[in-house]
DNA sequence: ATGGTATTTGCAATAGAGTTGCAATAAGGT
DNA sequence: ACCTTATTGCAACTCTATTGCAAATACCAT
């Protein structure tokens, strides 16, 4: 149970841990896929617990600043999408562009090409966004 | 020049070459950056060149149908930016997280990695998008 | 050059994602 | 159980982008 671990992080920043929190936080833990804000509203909505979609965008910040969540923004999606970090290493995601299913690829290969980038740029390199679409095996 | 040639493009669509098209393209042709919908509204107002905001997104969007404009949206800017493709190859960006400026990584390593994703996930691979942030040489 | 017609433009209204102010509520240490 | 402070819900708002419609204009035929 990650729920009395990451309440510790939140009280260790002066918050609480609160029903809502709970909720987004299980929710999250229990979905394969990255949501959207108002995905995570109207799926509580559904499961019948009240929640306000200010509460959801505050609570994905919330624990985006506590590290626990990462924040996507798919291409053309024109909304973020969030999923729980918990355990997982860096990586990057490939979105059907009919169906919008979105699959992890475990892999990150930029590294040796952050190096090259640096080099011909003279940035400092801190972050990296990649990204595959294309048609997933049902909708081809 | 390129207008007349975009003309054509244009007319082959039924559409027409007009005075706000013309002056929207040939922003583009000068400037180096990528522009936002505001920027390039905010341009040619300084010019002294009468458009609507809306006619600045209808033109970007009927020179993105024709092929001639690419639409970016880079991470965490909330909005998309537009730059002329002409004859220019596919490649990716860089940008400055302190003072925002974008610069072209003239390269693609994606190829390979297609492939490899292809196998692994069986989609098969339509599109990708791939940016690099971090600080310019002026900002670090 | 002139006129006719379909395209384009500007304005106002609208849509959707996300944020902010504030009073009411609830967490959690004492 | 109480008290303080963080959090919530509601309403209002911001920002990017799109749509409907009447007026303006590109451009083809004459």
């Amino acid at each position: 149970m990650l729920e009395s671990a990451i309440s510790q992080g939140l009280r260790a920043t002066g918050r609480r841990m609160t029903r809502t929190r709970k909720a987004v936080l299980a929710l999250l833990e229990r979905t394969h896929q990255p949501l959207s804000a108002t995905d995570i509203y109207s799926q509580l909505q559904e499961e019948h617990i009240a929640i306000d979609l200010v509460t959801v965008y505050r609570t994905v910040n919330v624990l985006k600043e506590l590290g626990l969540v990462a924040q996507l923004d798919l291409h053309h999606e024109g909304q973020s999408r969030y999923e729980l970090k918990e355990g997982r290493t860096h990586h990057h995601h490939i979105r059907c562009q009919i169906c919008g299913k979105i699959v992890d690829l475990l892999l990150c290969p930029l590294k040796k090409l952050t190096k090259l980038i640096e080099e011909r740029t003279k940035f400092v390199v801190d972050d990296h966004t990649l990204e595959f679409s294309g048609f997933c095996p049902k909708c081809q």
